[in-house]
DNA sequence: TTATGAATGCAATTGTGTTGCAAAGATTGA
DNA sequence: TCAATCTTTGCAACACAATTGCATTCATAA
């Protein structure tokens, strides 16, 4: 079993499950953000509300941040080492129209705007849609 | 029946049936974005797909727009004017998390943030939670 | 008036998220 | 080492929003 995948879990307080390695392992593969019912199919057989509660764990855990991306079902993805899930550490991220894929753009922190006067800021949630990179290539190449 | 309604229906180009003449008053009296089943809850016996497709109906017409904002149902509000919900028309939404209504911020667009090389815009949702002015106003009265 | 298309109402289905509960597994203290 | 306890897992069931099929009703135009 990789040596990186008990020290993320170690370094969170997570104690590490079969399973929880598990589900890291597949977090750490897939580049971008990934749902319930799309983690559910990375398993020949898996339970459902065990993966549910493992990625709520993670999450609790600040190992990983959750993304309403608009798409019906809420997507995760791992965070960044040092993150806290503070509101420093928001960021913008990015649905793909054409392969509903999700990205985090760990690099670009969402803009806090000034709210109207009584108005508190606690968090936010910033999806730009749109065609990613990828599919852009791909629908210039053969034209 | 209001005569701004009708108007209102006319120059978006929607029939004025009864049912959508009801279902636009219960939006322009509502100042907060309001979700189908809490649009369900205004009236004593209406069908649950026929609002459905009302709602679309307005949204295909600019009438409306929508906003993801996390809460598990998409939320409906009127659109300005002059909206045809361009990226120009995008703006910022917020949620309060103690009263639970999601407010338009109409007057503040949407920053677009400049994306990573390849990567093309097309729309965004951004939506702020946060406590609201009129639950910030309760929970400081008595204090 | 009739033929046509649009809108509505009802029932059923899909998909995601969530919980209750019992079994299995891990941990702790005697 | 064993028993008691807590945690994790697996299974079943449920809640809820969104969506669709289909028959009926309604409006419109020939």
């Amino acid at each position: 079993m990789n040596k990186d995948i008990d020290e993320k879990l170690k370094s969170k307080k997570i104690k590490p499950t079969a399973m929880r390695q598990l589900v890291l392992e597949v977090l750490m593969e897939h580049k971008t953000a990934i749902s319930l019912p799309e983690l559910e199919q990375k398993f020949e057989r898996a339970d459902k509300s065990t993966l549910y509660r493992t990625l709520k764990t993670f999450q609790e855990n600040e190992l990983i941040h959750s993304v309403e991306d608009g798409t019906g079902s809420l997507r995760y993805a791992l965070c960044d080492d040092f993150c806290t899930c503070e509101p420093k550490d928001l960021h913008v991220h990015f649905l793909c129209t054409k392969c509903n894929k999700t990205y985090c753009f760990h690099e670009m922190p969402i803009p806090i705007p000034e709210l109207p006067e009584g108005f508190e800021f606690e968090s936010a949630n910033f999806v730009v849609k749109g065609i990613c990179a990828n599919c852009r290539k791909k629908s210039t190449k053969n034209h």
